[in-house]
DNA sequence: AATATTCTTCCCACTTTTCCCCACTAAATT
DNA sequence: AATTTAGTGGGGAAAAGTGGGAAGAATATT
């Protein structure tokens, strides 16, 4: 299971380093390969095998005969980039996701269950609620579940 | 598993370059032929497996003795081009689709899942909104199988 | 029928990008 | 303090992407 966060420098050729407890879990338990998706003003990371799951079986199962749901399955590929570790165990930021999630220099990088979110981190620290005073916030009202990002 | 997006450039000749990340997926898997379709304003390229798969296998065991059978067999078939990589990993877009679809000098060639999708720069943009706010569409409601583009 | 014209295909050459690999520093472990 | 592991940075080879020339096929023109 993924948990906590890391702080990483972002290089000049857009690469962060996954946090070797975060690459030892994904790599024994899902394989090298990650898929990235913008959303929410940073990135996420699913390793393949979780992308699967989450989106191509359960796509898989839609008829394309309606155009909504060729626009829908175009708009979800479209935008996803598949990447690989390379042998320091980093992988290459695609420029496309570090201007819309506004990574430069800095990147926080969360485990959650069993994907990565990427973060700017100004950006994270807004999310977090700036200052961390050890204040945890209300656990908000259960929703109901219909696609798992 | 095909997967994200890529611009390329359209040359005097009409030909663009499959990434090659595709290509390696689809010689892999199913051989240096495709077979374009013209539709949604882009053209579908299905890799000639594929094309079986989903239409071939399924078309060949429905009765031709309807006119209605028969009409949909030729404008499905008539539409249809099929192309090879040259040796570079380039393809060339037949005049007709290249009008029909509005490519000219820029296009964007997306993965999903195994068929690809050759869009117009211009017409790609459109179709993810113009603005990619990392925001995912929901799913729409399944419908009824028929045929798969 | 002969010639011209367009289109296709193969090949070479150039530019840019990617990524592989080495090396250094900092931190943790023994 | 010495050794290992994690994280960081960058040079250079290889590959990807791009453009165009030239030979051959198909079509059109005189």
């Amino acid at each position: 299971m993924l948990i906590s966060s890391h702080t990483v420098s972002v290089d000049a050729k857009g690469r962060v380093s996954i946090p070797a407890r975060f690459r030892e879990f994904l790599s024994a338990k899902y394989g090298d390969q990650v898929v990235l998706l913008g959303k929410d003003g940073c990135i996420f990371a699913y390793p393949v095998e979780e992308w699967k799951r989450r989106f191509s079986e359960r796509l898989s199962k839609l008829s394309t005969t309606t155009k909504e749901v060729r626009r829908t399955l175009r708009r979800l590929y479209g935008r996803a980039e598949s990447c690989e570790f390379d042998r320091q165990g980093r992988i290459l930021l695609p420029a496309k996701l570090r201007v819309s999630s506004s990574i430069e220099k800095e990147a926080v990088i969360v485990g959650i269950e069993n994907k990565l979110e990427i973060w700017d981190k100004g950006r994270w620290n807004q999310e977090m609620g700036d200052v961390d005073d050890g204040t945890a916030d209300e656990l908000p009202d259960e929703d109901l579940i219909e696609f798992e990002f």
